[in-house]
DNA sequence: TGACACATACCGACTGTCTGGTATGTTGGT
DNA sequence: ACCAACATACCAGACAGTCGGTATGTGTCA
């Protein structure tokens, strides 16, 4: 009768799976309005199992916003987006793919870390910080396609490769939050090729060279 | 010993209390965590008078939403960046002001339904609809003078009047998760310095004529 | 090779506190 | 006398967190 691997869920896979439920149930419902009992109803665990992983809620909010900044950028690192060889290309083919991915519900396609920063920034901090290093991590991989691009267009301007690329960001946890209140992803998409406007602007791609090849 | 009028908290202010706490402690900690004790704590006014006023803590989130509608849409009707009488100054005026307001505490410059909508979008509709329509309801202002310096000015493009003006907005509320994020109001501030880029971009504004008349 | 020690992973009942909400007063103006 | 605007007392369920326990692996030494 007992075998030797007889739990259904493998045994090690608790803290994993309240990760993965941490981050669709707080996208949908926030981190406050979401219970242990409900992660661990998810996740198909016990409150045991919970707290022995997690020290606190508090403690599996830093988790998952950790796990999220693994997740995604390893996500964006295997995107196509970095495929052109012109670094300009890079950038604005980070902007279409941005748009490309809002599609389907709006707890799929919406930034766990961007929602968690939103609403503990003030009453946790542990979780905030953790939350600004994914986001601000995040953005620090697309600056170098922009200083690059910068530098091999030579191009000038009172701003920074820096701030471009966490005025992006922006843009795009901007256009969450107009999705979420309007209740409609086109209101995210329609932000971002305001964006890409913007940006061939900086760069003074006109109309023709749009596609190909520069100076 | 008993005056006519003894109750410290003159009778009738139990509403708009309620209401400005929930202004002030939502932001902070969010609708959520917000329990109906803190707001009663934060009025000086008993459980009782908070239910006869709003017969669930869900309607007196659409409630707050509808406070913040009313009282912003005066606060900016009153604001000075409406003195230009050019459409386009008082856009860029709009971007401005924007920018200055942006002080003190993050608690209180940012937005209370931005907040809400990004936190209860999936789990109430009811706020989350009060809640764009406050948020709409205000790119709509934006919106007329940004289609009469259009007008005046004969300008093209593929864009609307509307999705600038909701991409006005889409930066702000991006601007504010960010400086949550990394819990420092400069970077809401950058990023309204690169809409502000933008927008003068959309209107051919060359740095000669930044500054006063146009054609 | 096996047995003992120990660690890790997980279980589920339990607890005290807090939650939103209700039922029933009391007060003051008209 | 009546009604809106409160206050007081209370409730049932949900909440985060605890605790004693079991099952399964893992290292170690004879």
């Amino acid at each position: 009768m007992s075998r030797p691997t007889k739990q259904s869920p493998e045994r090690g896979g608790a803290r994993s799976r309240l990760l993965e439920a941490a981050r669709d149930i707080i996208r949908a419902k926030g981190f406050a309005a979401t219970s242990v009992d409900d992660l661990c109803g998810a996740a198909a665990v016990t409150k045991g199992a919970f707290f022995h992983h997690f020290g606190s809620k508090e403690a599996l909010g830093v988790a998952a916003a950790e796990f999220w900044a693994e997740t995604t950028s390893g996500f964006f690192a295997a995107a196509p987006y970095h495929e052109p060889v012109d670094a300009l290309q890079r950038v604005l083919a980070y902007v279409a793919f941005r748009k490309a991915i809002i599609m389907g519900d709006l707890a799929e396609f919406t930034c766990l870390v961007g929602t968690m920063a939103q609403e503990v920034y003030a009453s946790s901090p542990d979780i905030r910080d953790a939350c600004g290093r994914s986001i601000f991590g995040h953005t620090a991989t697309l600056e170098a396609d922009i200083a690059t691009a910068r530098r091999e267009r030579g191009i000038a301007g009172d701003w920074t490769a820096e701030s471009l690329a966490r005025h992006t960001q922006a843009v795009i946890q901007g256009g969450f939050v107009l999705a979420k209140a309007g209740n409609d992803p086109a209101l995210a998409r329609e932000s971002l090729d305001h964006l890409d406007r913007y940006i061939r602007h900086l760069f003074h791609v006109t109309e023709e060279d749009a596609n190909e090849r520069n100076h």
